[in-house]
DNA sequence: ACTATTATTGAAAATGGTTTTCATTATCAA
DNA sequence: TTGATAATGAAAACCATTTTCAATAATAGT
C-alpha cells in the first residue's frame, strides 16, 4: 500500500542484539504494525496487516515473534474472552497510549481502555507489589487489571 | 471413594430453578467438587474428580456446566497462561477462601492466592468502578487483578 | 566482502482444549 | 402420570496455536 521507511535504527534494535536475537524484516514489520495501532490486535489481525507490505511472512512467524516479544516484555498478551489472544505494545513502547487498563464487555467483547484513577491505582499497586514480593519471595514483573461487565449498547439490546 | 450425601437442599437449588434451569445430578456433583477444593481446577481436573463418584458424566457436560455457572456468576474462569481455563467458585460461594487475588509465576504457572492489601484494593476498586460506570455507561460486574512474575523456586533454577 | 555458524523462516501437519451435533434421557410443572 | 423441553453424552468438528523440518538469512570473524 504505502512505502515503508526503515531507515532509522529503531529503539528495538539494541533490545534484540543484546540477547543474541537477530533483527529481521518480519520482526520489524510486526513491530511497526503494533506501533501504529491503538487497537488490541489478534495474531491473525497482525498477520493480515503484515502481509500487505510483506506478503511472504507466515502466520507461524507472527506467532513466534509475538511470543518472543512477550517474553522480552515488549508487548503484553491479553485474554478478553473471545477465544484468541490479543496483543498490545507495552506502554513504554507505545507512542500514543499511556498506562491504562481495560473494561471488557462480556457480551460483545468490546474493550475500552481507561486511564482514569490510574495514578491512585499505580500507587496502591506498587505498595502491594512490594509487600507481596517480600512475603511470597516472588519477583513481580507486571500486573493485570480488568473490569468485566456490560456496555451500554449491549444493555439496551436485551432490555 | 467416599459416600456422597446429597440430602440437604443446597444454596444453589433456588439459583437454578429461578431461571428455568434444572438441577441435575451432574451439576450437583460438579458444584460439590468445586466447593470442596481450594485449588484452581481445569475442566479436565473437574471431569476426573466428578467421574470418581459419577462415572457417566461426560467432559462435554462439565464444559457446559462450567459455562453456565460462569454466566450465572457462580464461578470465575481464569487464564493463568497454561493454555487451559481454570475455575474457582465465586467468593460468596466458597467456604474457605475469602476475597483474594492471584500471583502467577510465568515460568512454572504456579498460582498463589493472596489476601493482603485486599481491603485497600477493594476500596479503591469500588471507587474506580463507580467512576468508570458513570463515565463509560458500563455496568461493571466483576474485576480481575493478577500479578505476574517469577516465584522463588524458579528464580533459583536459572541463577 | 567472504564464510561459517546458527538463528530464523515458512509450509504443512499436528496438537489439544473447547464446541457442536444429534439422538437419547431426565427433570419439572401440570 | 404425562407432556414439554432442558440436559446429557459420545463422537465429530473446530480452530487458535505449536511443532516439525528443510531452506534461508543475519551476524561475527576473517
Amino acid at each position: 500500500m504505502q512505502k515503508r521507511c526503515r531507515q532509522g535504527q529503531s529503539w528495538w534494535q539494541p533490545k534484540f542484539q543484546g540477547r543474541g536475537y537477530r533483527m529481521t524484516v518480519p520482526r520489524q514489520v510486526i513491530l511497526e504494525v503494533l506501533s501504529g495501532t491503538e487497537k488490541h490486535l489478534s495474531a491473525e489481525d497482525i498477520y493480515l496487516a503484515v502481509q500487505k507490505s510483506y506478503p511472504h511472512v507466515g502466520l507461524t512467524t507472527v506467532y513466534r515473534t509475538l511470543e518472543l516479544l512477550a517474553d522480552m516484555g515488549v508487548l503484553f498478551k491479553f485474554d478478553f474472552g473471545d477465544r484468541r489472544a490479543r496483543y498490545e505494545l507495552a506502554e513504554e513502547f507505545q507512542v500514543k497510549k499511556g498506562h491504562h487498563h481495560h473494561l471488557v464487555c462480556t457480551r460483545c467483547k468490546r474493550v475500552i481502555d481507561y486511564t482514569e484513577f490510574i495514578d491512585q491505582e499505580k500507587e496502591l499497586l506498587e505498595k502491594t507489589e512490594r509487600g507481596l514480593m517480600e512475603k511470597y519471595d516472588f519477583s513481580i514483573e507486571k500486573h493485570l487489571i480488568q473490569f468485566y461487565g456490560t456496555c451500554g449498547k449491549c444493555r439496551k439490546k436485551t432490555v
